[in-house]
DNA sequence: CTAATATAGTTGCATATGCAACTATATTAG
DNA sequence: CTAATATAGTTGCATATGCAACTATATTAG
């Protein structure tokens, strides 16, 4: 067998998955919200799909995310009249508070993977992985559609 | 923002999915059963428990995989008389050259993800991915069941 | 030996996800 | 201006996944 890279990216994704599931399941929210909260408390008045874009999420897959941070009360749609297609995303008060949580519980999921780590192991690290997602998604997207690549 | 490492593996873990579901998509089988198949390839009579246990995965998703190759003809159950709960698996002849595709379609994609890693790189990265995945095991399995951590 | 427990697998249910078809609105070409 | 095209989101469908309850068989305690 050659190298495990894309098994190790397994287990870390699938119990990733579990993690968050489980730590924030008091807020009624799983592994699925959590990156959407976050980028929207990031970037007050971002569209749906600017968050899908940051992410390389599919766009229903967003679209179903945010639905359900806005029946929370978490995450709140602001029509914008220029443009009636799109709204801006704005984490609530309510919402905020389980961002704080959230936040807590990302960094925490970071440490226990990263937890004999170097400092400056991780950033490299990070990097390296930086890298990888690009040609991951790069190689994908670039296969799209119109099979001739098209931007 | 802190470390993005979640972040990324969780978008090299959906790319490989899309990826993996195109390229085995003329052999039925799609990114769930790849490891499944190799795992049985590697290890002739191996029964569906230990690959559970080899790529961490839920004892109910991995009978599915299994399932879903048997069904194919790739994979076929033989019976242990000393023990009728479990069942050795093999891969049919016909399930070799769905092996023999699918090793090409993995190495494909892992040089896709290390296009631009020097060799050692690669293998240092492996190592840490590696711990990664371990560390993420170890502290979801710990906290399985009885809350107070058991084997 | 018999009852309690452990082990291997199966199956219903819930969630996260991508794709493709669709709707509504906006922009561009002629 | 009008028709064609683009853009933002929604929704039905399919797959991968984990969990928990379940069945069947094996092992262990007494």
């Amino acid at each position: 067998m050659q190298t495990s890279i894309n098994k190790q990216a397994s287990i870390i994704y699938r119990n990733s998955h579990i993690y968050f599931d489980r730590e924030l399941a008091p807020y009624h929210i799983g592994s699925g919200q959590q990156f959407f909260l976050l980028r929207i408390y990031e970037f007050p008045g971002i569209t749906a799909l600017e968050i899908a874009k940051i992410g390389h999420y599919d766009k229903g897959t967003c679209a179903r995310a945010i639905s359900k941070l806005c029946e929370l009360g978490y995450v709140e749609r602001k029509l914008v009249e220029e443009d009636k297609r799109s709204s801006q995303l704005y984490v609530s008060t309510k919402g905020k508070e389980v961002v704080r949580q959230t936040k807590i519980v990302l960094k925490k999921w970071n440490d226990i993977l990263c937890n004999d780590l170097e400092v400056e192991e991780q950033r490299q690290l990070e990097k390296q992985l930086e890298k990888m997602a690009d040609h991951a998604f790069s190689y994908i997207n670039e296969r799209k559609k119109g099979s001739i690549c098209k931007k």
